[in-house]
RNA sequence: GGGCCGUUAGCUCAGUUGGCAGAGCACCUGCUCGACACGCAGGGGGUCAGAGGUUCAAGUCCUCUACGGCCCACCA
């Protein structure tokens, strides 16, 4: 009947042997002949390809592929693919790095281009075509490592649909992006207030920022009353901005200030006479009550500025550095136009921390600091990437309209927040939290060597002024083109950067302008847009939580301009993934300290998925070796559980099961296959295997035991029984534990459990109302039998005399329809029941044979 | 400052409409019984963070508090 089931089951070598015969067999292979009703499509997200993939990734994408494993078995075409993120700044350091090169747009394409090498100094610069060709070249090679690990995992990508976010299609999609919102008036150029990172030397974007606790101290610094009256206090963390004060600021309601409203002061050491304003955001209780507007020192001066209508006063220059400015002449008046100088030369190329330290001396000196600086923490707002603390400084930038200067917009967004189901539910707060805290549009322009370049050029007048605001754009068949190195129609490459010629926009693009087309580039909705139309709108976007306030919201902000509608149906949000220690989040590479190579190697691919879905959708879980422990022996069980079922032999198909024994535990059956479905549908993986994980216990410890005498018999109803049982419990497991349940499935089935349906309550409508108590009661019953023998010491074949069952009537009613299996599984000559209100057994063993 | 999640056995966590507190691990005691010693059987172990409220009945619903974690914030 089964002759390939092995003597000695052993899970050693699954992994290897099926991911082969999976790859071979085209096991989850898209079949794009389906129409989108039949599809389940899934907006994979893109590991990073700059080094190793850590215990975090492991778990979120075992989430993903139990997701998919389950889908495919209701029967839907699962769409699965795989990217690569190849367009960050981890990417540059390591290509940078690898090669011994550096990215220099401004540099011609070199097709012979032999990279130096890791140990090169300095490093070579090279064109931005050429580092994105080692992007790619790295990428590949990098990409063998992801594979192998993710194979071995049994992700069941469908690795003929793969992407990368640097390569030509995400070129072109992102650029044909970029010139559609362009079109629709979505995006603009305008010369603005940038929140900026002195170390890249670039914008960033509010999504990217975030606050790190920094040493500082409240300087109370005095201004001084132009009609001669007196001084006023002001205190403020940053005294090397005084320069760019361009008016003080009161809450309207403070009565200390009122009478300073309309009147003007003169800032210390440089004499430039400034208003004293009102606007409500000034917070009595802060400082002095009353603040400096510098242009620009944070975020709530860009509001006072523009809401007060202030002139700008800028001194901070793109690399950190006072920049030089004319006293005197161009709206930097003073009363004392020598003394400004004078103190000013002192400030101009100092970096903020410098400038700070000598301004604080000039004023002590002149008297106008009072006091000691008060030494205090307070947050001060980082680029997520760079080391130093950000400065608002105004240049012309790129912008797409998000929502934030527009409450109809805004209002859709957050619509389509409303429509997506999240899993679980609360993370949608998160979004709605972000989209409501948007206080402008997103900058894409970034000035970065490195990345999809804006594909645009501006025409340069016969006078040498640049026409930002008329730009000339590539044809759309031409993408993606790098305005560095392509020339627009019309003109020819010795125009570039002359007068009445052109010039190329030298800015790229924000990385998540770019994996924000995630659905577009590897749905391929440009270049094949057959397939994009049947897995669009996907079913499925799984990301991490970090990432809602960028790659999610911009995911949904690119497809309502593209298509007007959300891009997937469900976000499944994933936890992160703690040290055994509990102290640190292995969220960065580097900070694990177990690699998953390693995992997987010790303790088995299935061990190691049973892990993972122990995380429920939002949930941080620890990296915990006791769950790799009980997952093997779980995938164990079922190798040996299953061994055993098949050897006790088969019966005829036309077979129904009919003993009450056998008919309660289908019932079980069915009831867990309703609840692992229900929570399937829900997203609630980590039930639906609790829920098999418990039922297959029971009939491993129960059922088996109690029907073990009947199916060695040949008892035809008990035979169809077992097999009929594990056919289902092996499909309920297998989304979990591939490799197992496919390799007892190859003893005795044809083709892949993994294509096999899933289980339904429908298989199983012999039981469909039968008694599960009858298994309940035995199963009692049985425990007390063994308990007996255990108490006794004696071993659990020792046969029984004389036992004895107390239980209600009708527990007795359903006892004595297992009484066969009962006396078997217990080894009980003589079995009465009697009746009476509480539950007991009393058993007579055999006498010691000593 | 606003918001979200959590607090149940030594550990990791279930507990879905309110109805006798659960699992696994760890620990203890046994068992080499015709699937499995990578195993099997049994056992001890909890004031469900605290307080108040609703209810015949609260781990579960409401309010407040404490602690932990996370997100957001205009942080002078």
């Amino acid at each position: 009947m089964s002759p390939t089931v092995p003597e000695k089951p052993s899970l050693e070598g699954l992994e290897e042997k099926w991911a082969a015969r999976w790859e071979a067999a085209g096991t989850y292979r898209f079949d794009r002949s389906r129409p989108r009703s039949e599809v389940y499509s899934i907006d994979t997200p893109p590991p990073t390809v700059s080094g190793a993939l850590h215990a975090g990734h492991v778990c979120s994408y075992t989430h993903t592929d139990i997701t998919a494993r389950y889908w495919r078995m209701r029967g839907f075409e699962v769409f699965y693919p795989m990217g690569w993120d190849d367009n960050s700044l981890n990417v540059v350091r390591r290509v940078s790095v690898n090669y011994g090169v550096t990215c220099d747009p401004t540099l011609p394409f070199d097709a012979g281009l032999e990279p130096p090498g890791p140990n090169a100094k300095p490093r070579l610069a090279v064109s931005r075509p050429n580092f994105v060709a080692l992007c790619e070249q790295l990428t590949t090679e990098l990409e063998k490592a992801y594979f192998d690990l993710w194979s071995s995992l049994g992700l069941s990508v469908d690795w003929s649909h793969t992407y990368t976010t640097i390569g030509a299609r995400a070129q072109r999609v992102s650029q044909t992006g970029f010139l559609d919102l362009l079109d629709k008036g979505a995006a603009y150029t305008a010369e603005a207030p940038t929140v900026w990172d002195v170390e890249y030397k670039t914008a960033v974007a509010q999504a990217e920022l975030e606050d790190r606790e920094m040493a500082g101290a409240y300087h109370r610094i005095a201004f001084h009353r132009a009609d001669g009256s007196g001084d006023v206090f002001i205190e403020t963390t940053r005294p090397e901005l005084i320069p760019a004060c361009v008016a003080l600021v009161a809450h309207p309601d403070d009565k200390r200030y009122q009478p300073l409203f309309g009147t003007t002061v003169t800032t210390p050491l440089f004499g430039v006479r400034v208003p004293v304003k009102a606007h409500p955001l000034a917070d009595p209780e802060k400082g002095s009550g009353i603040a400096m507007i510098c242009t620009f020192g944070d975020i709530a001066d860009v509001t006072w500025w523009r809401e007060l209508d202030l002139p700008v006063r800028g001194v901070m220059g793109p690399d950190g550095r006072l920049v030089p400015v004319p006293w005197g002449e161009a709206g930097w008046e003073s009363d004392d136009v020598e003394s400004a100088r004078k103190h000013y030369d002192e400030l101009a190329g100092r970096n903020a921390k410098q400038a700070q330290k000598r301004i604080v001396e000039l004023l002590a000196e002149s008297g106008e600091l009072v006091g000691e600086p008060k030494p205090i923490t307070h947050p001060v707002k980082f680029w997520e990437n760079g080391s130093r603390p950000l400065e608002i400084i105004t240049n012309r930038q790129w912008f797409i309209r998000n929502g934030g200067r527009d409450p109809e917009l805004r209002e859709q967004l957050l619509e389509h927040g409303r429509q997506l189901r999240w899993h679980p539910d609360y993370m949608r707060v998160r979004y709605e939290n972000w989209v409501n805290g948007l206080t402008g549009d997103w900058n894409i322009s970034r000035q970065l060597p490195f990345g999809v370049p804006i594909p645009l050029w501006y025409p340069i007048a016969d006078d040498g002024v640049v026409g930002w605001e008329s730009p000339l754009r590539p044809a759309a068949d031409a993408l993606p083109i790098d305005p560095s190195v392509h020339v627009p129609a019309g003109y020819d490459e010795s125009q570039r950067d002359q007068p009445g010629g052109f010039t190329g926009d030298p800015n790229v693009m924000d990385t998540w302008a770019t994996s924000s087309l995630s659905p577009e580039i590897v749905g391929g909705s440009l270049d094949d847009p057959d397939l994009f139309s049947r897995v669009f709108p996907y079913d499925l976007r799984p990301q991490a939580h970090d990432i809602i306030r960028t790659w999610l919201f911009y995911t949904v902000l690119r497809s309502h301009y593209l298509h007007g509608s959300l891009p997937w149906a469900n976000a499944a949000i994933s936890g992160f993934v703690f040290d055994p220690d509990r102290k640190k989040l292995s969220k960065s590479a580097g900070n694990s300290p177990d690699d998953p190579t390693v995992l997987l190697a010790a303790h088995g691919a299935d061990a190691i998925r049973y892990w993972a879905a122990g995380g429920r959708p939002g949930a941080d879980i620890p990296l915990d070796p006791n769950q790799f422990k009980i997952g093997r022996r779980l995938a164990i069980k079922i190798l040996n559980a299953s061994r055993f079922v098949l050897g006790l032999g088969s019966v005829d198909d036309g077979i129904a099961p009919s003993a009450p024994v056998d008919l309660a535990l289908l019932a079980r059956l069915r009831v867990t296959i309703a609840e692992a479905t229900r929570a399937f549908d829900e997203y609630e993986y980590t039930r639906a295997l609790e829920r098999t994980e418990s039922l297959f216990w029971a009939f491993c410890d129960d059922y088996l035991e109690l029907v073990k005498g009947r199916a060695y018999q040949g008892d035809a109803s008990a035979l169809a029984t077992l097999r009929i049982t594990l056919s289902a419990v092996l499909r309920l497991f297998a989304p979990f534990l591939s490799y197992a349940t496919e390799e007892v499935w190859s003893w005795w089935q044809e083709g892949s459990v993994h294509r096999a349906p899933w289980p339904a309550v429908e298989e199983l409508s012999v039981a469909a109302g039968a008694d599960d108590s009858v298994l309940a009661v035995a199963s009692d019953i049985l425990g007390e039998l063994r308990k007996a023998k255990t108490e006794a010491r004696r071993s659990m074949k020792t046969p029984i005399v004389r036992a004895t069952v107390f239980d209600t009537a009708e527990r007795l009613a359903a006892a004595r329809l297992a009484e066969r299996d009962l006396r078997e599984a217990g080894v009980v000559a003589d079995l009465i029941f009697s009746e009476s209100s509480a539950f007991a057994v009393d058993a007579e063993l055999e006498p010691a044979a000593d």
